[in-house]
DNA sequence: TATTGTTATACTCTATAACTATA
DNA sequence: TATAGTTATAGAGTATAACAATA
């Protein structure tokens, strides 16, 4: 048990690394779907399209407004990357990846995981280590 | 030794999580902020001014153009939380915290310690491992 | 009445280019 | 000639509000 004192120093340490680190990753996901002439939240939209999503869902999962989801799905449909198809429920849309769309998602999925920082620097151990508290960090609740 | 499927498909796994804990990680830091009444960039810029800065380095600390640390600055300026101040070399001006900045400073820190889901989620021991491997995710080079 | 998606609009963040002063 | 900072402007990303169709 540490003292109060060396705890909050050790936190704001921590969350000031784990603010750059975000950054980084950031930055890394924005140089490994550059090559492919993409906005990044287009890249973002079609990695989260490995099926069929409601519009709405897509928003959530996006953490934007519904209206922003508009527009990517027209700029999707625009370069024929994906489609607009009915749901059962009439009011919903589902926004489905072409053949094409599907094709280059594996290859941004690829280009991500090559480019991230994590991949390049950490050992098999580093990353086995790494990945249960990841997994926590991103536990649903709270 | 991993085959290099499972590999491959472990590496897109941690990137994703990567890349979900560095949104969250943003969040976090936007909440924490949001309180005071502080647009992000602003709360970014005032963390990194634990001493008087030139405006070019702080460009260079938020990776932005220095175009948009002036626009920072007058900001800070008009609230009264820093102030530009001359160097040596008589192009370069210092930003520097009033001692309202200061204070406020100190609070954010706090905040944005407290807010972190890595304050709230993990124990002592997880935070102990997770830093040395963000350190090495932050080291310098390539 | 509540929800899905769309439209029109506007705001925030940030960069580019041209400029001034100093080195 | 090169660098620090400023100005004016423009672009990307994203939200808000009002709306139509469906539930």
């Amino acid at each position: 048990m540490q003292d109060r004192e060396a705890r909050l120093v050790e936190s704001r340490r921590l969350s000031r690394m784990f603010f750059l680190v975000a950054e980084r990753s950031k930055a890394d996901f924005a140089a490994a779907v550059a090559p492919f002439g993409l906005p990044v939240p287009i890249a973002r939209a079609i990695l989260m399209l490995g099926e069929p999503r409601p519009m709405r869902e897509l928003a959530d999962r996006l953490a934007c407004d519904p209206s922003y989801v508009t527009n990517i799905a027209d700029t999707l449909e625009e370069r024929g990357l994906a489609q607009r198809s009915p749901g059962e429920d009439r009011r919903v849309k589902l926004l489905r990846l072409t053949d094409e769309g599907a094709e280059l998602r594996d290859r941004i999925a690829d280009a991500v995981a090559e480019g991230a920082t994590v991949s390049k620097r950490l050992t098999d151990a580093e990353r086995a280590a790494l990945a249960p508290l990841l997994e926590r960090l991103l536990a649903p609740g709270d």
